[in-house]
DNA sequence: GAATGTTCTTGAACTAGGTTAAGTTCTGGT
DNA sequence: ACCAGAACTTAACCTAGTTCAAGAACATTC
């Protein structure tokens, strides 16, 4: 089991003991995704927290019209899944899916809770991730009310440049809230640039 | 000082004896507000997080263009402030500032790690205050790139009802990511139903 | 209570982005 | 190597929301 991975991400924002690590992986539950498999569906209830050892993950919310809404892109190194779900206990509104194969490790709930029990120290560190993905979140919003569809993908392209080589556009579309068509219209004009 | 309110409301996600609670209390600065007072400014190092012992408060970001957006109407028992430029001590791009007369609860930054240092039941605290916040967040991405200003409004009017007696049209509208015109419509439009 | 500055509304002209539908190019499976 | 289906593009037309400019309704101050 690969935990080496989170074990050293964890202890950039807090120092953990041998004790505290151990118990930690021993929670996680290691879990290959082939490509396009979903991990999550919305309409269920979320049973786990998921980090991204390797590879790419899409988290995605389908309206009324069937329309799927990226919120967020997961790679190497990210958290990702329905905290409101998972806390709450009601069903999902995102669903989960591996656009690349990938490799993650799930934190269930009662193993969430117990390490945040056990070991104040998890609290931290959990603070700090939400701290730091709550910001990220509130310069989203920014972005899709202050920028055009064309700033919000250059900043895109600039920020997650090695993502685009594989994400298909339709996916990059959603998440700057357009249609696949217009994004087109926008590559071509700065082709021609 | 007041501080009653947001200790009762602190108590309400994690237990804190005496001391835990004398503790915050005495970081915490009282400062009573004005209506259209500023309390933060962009452009400027954020040095405290901001909770709301009562009234009412914006957090906007203002573009290129001098336009102002509003991310965030804070009531009472709310936090606000600029997270990103608090920690990692870059200039803030939010300005913050009263819409009614507000009593505000100011906490250093310097006063924040001391209290998660000493007693990390406060991380505790701020994680779920965190984790909240990023669902809330996310929700509103959501709604931003799934529903029309129409709906939006009318979500905003269910959700908020009270806000929308004392706060200014125009700033709704800025939170709604539409301009003042507009709204103008949409609120004529239903008028007439 | 007139004067002045905001906020809110109206309407006409405009544009960023959506829709529909058809055509290409890419891809993976057999 | 071929086929089926998905991803991407193009173009014509459409619409939600913007812009600009002017006026109406409120406040606030002297």
């Amino acid at each position: 089991m690969n935990t080496a991975v989170i074990l050293a991400a964890i202890k950039k924002h807090v120092a953990l003991d041998e004790a505290e690590a151990n118990f930690l992986a021993e929670q996680l539950i290691p879990k290959k995704l082939k490509p396009g498999e979903l991990i999550e569906e919305s309409g269920e209830m979320t049973k786990f927290m998921i980090y991204v050892n390797s590879g790419c993950l899409m988290t995605y919310y389908t309206d009324k019209d069937g329309t799927d809404h990226v919120i967020q892109f997961a790679t190497t190194g990210w958290w990702t899944g329905d905290l409101h779900s998972l806390q709450k206990k009601v069903p999902s509104i995102y669903s989960t899916r591996a656009l690349v194969e990938s490799e993650i490790l799930l934190l269930p709930k009662v193993s969430l809770e117990l390490v945040l029990e056990k070991y104040l120290k998890f609290e931290r560190y959990f603070r700090i991730i939400f701290q730091n993905a709550l910001v990220v979140s509130q310069q989203r919003i920014i972005h899709s009310y202050a920028s055009t569809a064309e700033e919000r993908y250059l900043h895109f392209s600039e920020k997650y440049s090695n993502l685009e080589q594989y994400v298909p556009l339709k996916y990059i579309a959603s998440y700057l809230g357009i249609t696949p068509e217009f994004l087109s219209k926008i590559r071509r004009k700065l082709m021609e640039k």
